[in-house]
DNA sequence: ATGTTGACGATAT
DNA sequence: AATATCGCCAACA
């Protein structure tokens, strides 16, 4: 399995394994998931995912505790919906306390 | 085959 | 804190 359209099952397999309530970056994914420095690639298979998938893509943020997908569309309202539905709260900032709800 | 882009990240300025 | 650059690598405006 080191073709890399497999490797988006890996990495979702990575995703799943963040805990409800939790969040994680794209960096430490890509860790997770065998293929450091490969945090694009984690970018890259999350907007893969089947718009019915179970996956938590939702939990997985940039490193700077901020959302990754451009503001104002429709999944980056969907993020924080469920995210503040989880209870993950943005700072003043609207940023993520990565050292609160990180793993 | 070649150049650009981007749900990233680390480092330098 | 805010930009600027660079490394990364698959997809493709």
């Amino acid at each position: 399995m080191t073709d890399p359209a497999s490797l988006n099952e890996r990495i979702w397999l990575a995703v799943a394994a963040i805990p409800a309530g939790r969040v994680s970056t794209y960096g430490a994914v890509a860790n997770a998931a065998g293929l450091p420095r490969g945090a694009r690639r984690v970018g890259r298979a999350l907007g893969a995912l089947p718009p019915d998938s179970q996956i938590p893509w939702y939990r997985v943020i940039n490193a700077q505790g901020r959302i990754a997908i451009p503001q104002g569309s429709k999944a980056a309202r969907e993020q924080w919906d469920r995210l503040l539905g989880e209870g993950v709260i943005p700072d003043a900032n609207g940023r993520i306390d990565l050292r609160r709800y990180g793993v």
